[in-house]
DNA sequence: TTGTACGCGTTATCAA
DNA sequence: TTGATAACGCGTACAA
């Protein structure tokens, strides 16, 4: 008697549960136990040649994929690390979450994303989170926070990695970009072009670095015989970037600024805005300069001469750092220069 | 004899291992079995009052958190989702995010944030992380591939859900915006304005956005008795967004366009950016109209008239859905109407 | 060369 | 009211 079936079908593989194939699948298909089945995927040479083929053919047929899960358990590591950000929409943050993610994803680390909106308890509830998960370790932009949770972190005793932090910890590591340099570098242009009267639009939400650049812009001021004008200083509470830089326009209008550094490019990109709407040209009779270094900055009219935040750099390098604290190695701290960015925004004070 | 123990210590508690701390070792200390401790800590009646708080307290002490690693062995769920993006640099993908974490964080899970860089083999790759990963579904954003990996994707048996995927699939839930009803918009906006040469400046990379949006251009201008003019037509292969964009000028220098509808806001911009370099005043002389309406779109001079796509909300909506399916409920897919920014890169054409 | 037994941290079942 | 035991998927020490 003739039957259909195939010369080809050489066992019938059992599939279509719900539930991804084990390693006990395969061994019950293979007619091995399962310690066979793990030791033939993981090429152990005692398992023989035959076997091992045979069992990673079987392998694949199921679509067999090891569970992370399992393993972490086992290994009490998840290859896995948490970036704690304020928020994704924030062009800064953006940057520095695709520096990590590359180097992570090379590394083979997966990357958990927690936005903490700037708000303490969420920040604190998102670490909750990420520490239940067992992340391999944590980094954290631009958090305000900090020491809020810190006798929390000291239970955690993974690393975390701090970007730009706006506090000061013992036991945390961070990285950060030297803002004072890069306000210095900024300044110091301004200057050269013949600017003496240059305002500083700061803001309130990010008291550790709007500090920082303040200094480097009244050292800059100084150096050059200078004295800062309180009233070229504001440092602007506004629920936007963009509203700061726009509420910013009195350091031209009442002050009278010949150029106004800005705390970053959303606040310079404000303050044109402003400008333009008054009618007031840039660079003509205001010149404007922003920090960071933003995609948009190219883009807007005229395009933005600013101060470049390394921010992929400030991204690999944490992970970089995250991986070798998780190797056990010994790192310390880093501060990478901050670059200007000749554009179109700033020019001659006007005669 | 007298001791110096201070009365207050009532036990003395041991920390400081490197491991985190299980409900185990709160066993120990309270002197109770495991059990006991995971009934106390998830509020099991059967344990008494007392021995609750004392367990609840001795666990607080200790800064416990339980393992989501162990739970999600036993419960075959992580509360977790993937994210696979082309990448972060695109301002499109950042609000698309933006909307599923916020609905994903509010519902108690943790995104994997994977980027594929429009890298079939990539994409491959980081599904297949993901997998290993056990997430419980997968999000894909702006995918072009889908039919590449659709085999493996039919193996691991998990909610899939595409945005603005390039690819059908059958067994994968979609939602995107609508292209069509979305170049209609701008295109009839256009007409009704008196433009009749308009141009279409479209992309390679995206060919199913793009022949759709294509679709609604052509299909406004025929209802409107206007014979699609080839020449007005370009899809532009370039690295980037503005490089497409500087090269669609032809389009208005050759072809004579007085407005030109482009594939996204980037293109839209990198147009006006070679606009104003060759002289030609925006809108004054040349119309253009952008899609998507990325933040950078109001920031450029001059602000830049658009289609909006609902990003954030394309974002909530793919997470909400993927909740449901998560939820075992039947889902139908989802196509969001766009709507028209008016700002000012828009005008009458010049007599 | 292969299999058995155990443990990772947690929950569920059954027994006391 | 509490405890012992098994199970989730995997890897490893030890035994055969």
């Amino acid at each position: 008697m003739h039957t259909c079936a195939p010369m080809w079908v050489v066992a019938v593989i059992p599939m279509g549960g719900r539930m991804p194939v084990t390693i006990k699948d395969i061994a019950r298909v293979a007619g091995v136990s399962h310690t066979t089945v793990s030791r033939a995927l993981k090429g152990n040479p005692a398992i023989s040649i035959e076997t091992t083929d045979r069992i990673r053919k079987i392998a694949q047929q199921m679509g067999y994929t090891p569970s992370a899960v399992a393993q972490s358990l086992l290994s009490q590591r998840t290859q896995t690390i948490g970036m704690v950000i304020t928020t994704i929409a924030d062009p800064f943050v953006v940057r520095v979450v695709e520096g990590v993610e590359g180097v992570a994803q090379a590394a083979d680390y997966s990357v958990f994303l927690a936005t903490s909106h700037n708000n303490p308890n969420q920040e604190n509830a998102v670490v909750e989170t990420l520490h239940r998960r067992r992340v391999d370790a944590i980094i954290v932009t631009s958090s305000r926070v900090g020491s809020l949770y810190s006798s929390r972190l000291e239970q955690i005793k993974i690393p975390i990695v701090l970007i730009n932090n706006q506090e000061e910890g013992e036991y945390l590591h961070s990285i950060r970009s030297n803002d004072i340099q890069g306000a210095r570098l900024a300044v110091e242009y301004l200057l050269g072009l013949g600017h003496r009267r240059i305002g500083y639009l700061g803001c309130t939400n990010r008291p550790r670095s709007n500090q920082r650049r303040l200094s480097g812009y009244q050292a800059a001021l100084q150096q050059a015989g200078i004295q800062p004008d309180p009233n070229l200083i504001a440092n602007v509470a506004a629920d936007t970037d963009i509203e700061r830089g726009k509420a910013g326009f009195h350091l031209y209008a009442q002050a009278g600024a010949t150029a106004v550094f800005c705390f970053n490019d959303l606040t310079a990109i404000g303050l044109m805005m402003e400008a333009r709407r008054q009618g007031v040209a840039v660079p003509a009779q205001l010149s404007v300069m922003g920090f960071d270094n933003i995609e948009a900055a190219m883009y807007v009219t005229p395009p933005l001469t600013t101060v470049a935040q390394p921010l992929l750099e400030l991204g690999r390098q944490a992970m970089q750092m995250t991986l070798a604290l998780l190797d056990g190695k010994l790192v310390h701290d880093i501060r990478l220069p901050c670059t200007l960015v000749e554009r179109e925004s700033v020019a001659a004070p006007g005669r």
